[in-house]
DNA sequence: GCCAACGTTGGC
DNA sequence: GCCAACGTTGGC
């Protein structure tokens, strides 16, 4: 099967880049999704191998960071079952999970962030998800997408026009 | 910090 | 099953 591309938001308050960096093999557990359509994507659709743009919301402007990889997929977000946990979910069954994560590790930090003004510009992504339909936290990217934001990323010239 | 978009809840 | 009220996300 082909290689899948996702984007992946998360808020730098809660965790960013640095703390993706410090994780021991640089994977994390990417959880606390509690949206039904992100979850769909987390349980059936997301499969290792996979690349992550890792996003940063909740900045001036948000921006694209990094690429990451899919080293674990879909299981059962094991935050939802824990009490202590900002996303306890006290209706979820263990026998009946309802919420999803999966594991990425850190590929590769931009040498250049990209910035959604600089995304809505550039040629070739008018029909991005982000774009269009930004509340989604885990959203696909196609491989047109993901070559034209990795190459901004490396700081060359944008050939995807 | 504000507020628009939009997803979820719950009364009927 | 509809839809108003409410809560959350996330760009600005």
């Amino acid at each position: 099967m082909a290689r899948r591309y996702w984007l992946m938001k998360s808020d730098p308050d809660t965790f960013g880049l640095p703390e993706l960096k410090k994780s021991p093999k640089k994977t994390t557990e990417w959880d606390g999704v509690r949206n039904y359509q992100a979850r769909n994507l987390l349980r059936d659709e997301i499969r290792v191998g996979d690349g992550v743009l890792f996003y940063h919301s909740q900045l001036s402007p948000p921006r694209v960071v990094a690429t990451a990889e899919v080293v674990r997929a879909g299981y059962p977000d094991p935050t939802q079952f824990d009490r202590r946990s900002p996303y306890f979910d006290a209706r979820s069954r263990s026998e009946d999970p309802r919420w999803y994560a999966v594991d990425i590790r850190l590929v590769k930090e931009f040498a250049r962030e990209v910035g959604l003004p600089e995304l809505r510009e550039v040629a070739g992504l008018e029909d991005m998800v982000l774009l269009n339909r930004s509340r989604l936290s885990v959203q696909p990217v196609t491989s047109a997408e993901w070559n034209i934001i990795t190459n901004l990323g490396r700081g060359e010239i944008n050939l995807g026009r």
